[in-house]
DNA sequence: ATATTAAGGTACCATTCGGTATCTTAGCGC
DNA sequence: GCGCTAAGATACCGAATGGTACCTTAATAT
């Protein structure tokens, strides 16, 4: 019955549920004993205390995104389409939520940036790594002459992640899926544009 | 010495700055009784309770905003004009913001999604007010022959909102400007594409 | 089988939360 | 100058907060 590792990884799971739809600092411990059956007791004993809990809980909502993403990303095999498969992954947090809550990198930052170091530290992080990935799609791109050599990499990386999140927060405060696919029409165009 | 009008407006102010860089529900009652200096008593004989304040505290920012905003655009005489002119109003958000915590439409967007319907329907508005003026700048554009006819006014609005945004998240959480200075910069190339 | 140890439950802590009932008092009309 | 009314202060409420000390119990090694 008792398994350490299986407790840690449910008290992730569904406080990463919790903190996704409604925030780290409205989400209550007594939510997570709640959600999990778990008591205080247990949260503790595998967490320091509640900050430990929200980074730890980002970190493990991140890898759940990267993971699901980069196996899409990875079963393309041209820079184009990879960034297609990119753009497809954001819309689903509308049509069909690979997670409950939408974007993390997106909530954590908007709820940490002025208030919360460490889990703005950690969100940082989670954006450094988004535009890592797509700068290597970009460079791999130009290498294999399947995009245009001239493009400028940081700028279409900054587009590609700015837009995407910014149509994310558009269509959950519309509650239509309207602006993410205008985004991704737009992006799908943008690329192709510079595509060979 | 006595002023209802003033101590209203002196709440709204201060929770303004509050709810804005701390979030809504990790802001209380006694931070704002701190802030303003005035007593519970003041503050729950203007506004009948917490969420009645942060909707109202929400319509105050963005009036101030749209105000800003609006001052900027009027300035301008042509559909480029203003829309750059707008483009610099959220670059200001990172470089000299005329709010503190940054955009309230993002920040109360991203918090009241999926937790606190009241907040979120205030928010959508502001959202629809901010779209509906960007269509008014591009149609007012065809029709006096600054911008092109051809253009998709829909596509246009929400790629603005949705990459200035976006690079407000990006940019903030990363202490620097590049991101908000590449998407201005981007945003620019594209309009003066279309201008006439 | 039993001792050990760590996983998790229980009961409690001080503090803070949003909210309210009641009191005082400032400012206005007369 | 006196009443009246509303602005704001004070003192309090029950509930919820994050956190902790201690207890029970399940699993493992011997």
């Amino acid at each position: 019955m008792r398994n350490p590792e299986v407790t840690k990884e449910t008290i992730l799971r569904k406080s990463g549920v919790l903190f996704n739809t409604q925030g780290y600092k409205a989400t209550s411990i007594s939510n997570i004993t709640d959600a999990t059956g778990f008591t205080k007791g247990a949260i503790y004993r595998h967490f320091d205390n509640k900050d430990d809990l929200e980074i730890a809980t980002l970190v493990h909502l991140s890898s759940i995104m990267f993971d699901k993403l980069g196996a899409r990303i990875k079963a393309e095999n041209t820079a184009g389409n990879k960034l297609r498969a990119l753009f497809h992954f954001f819309e689903s947090y509308i049509s069909a939520p690979p997670l409950q809550g939408g974007c993390p990198l997106l909530n954590a930052a908007i709820e940490a940036d002025d208030a919360n170091p460490a889990l703005r530290k950690a969100a940082a992080t989670i954006l450094r790594e988004m535009r890592e990935s797509i700068i290597r799609m970009l460079t791999n791109g130009v290498k294999y002459k399947q995009l245009s050599p001239t493009i400028d990499k940081e700028e279409i990386a900054t587009l590609i992640i700015a837009s995407l999140e910014g149509a994310i927060m558009m269509s959950k405060l519309n509650g239509t899926d309207n602006d993410i696919q205008r985004i991704v029409v737009y992006l799908e165009k943008f690329i192709l544009s510079y595509e060979i």
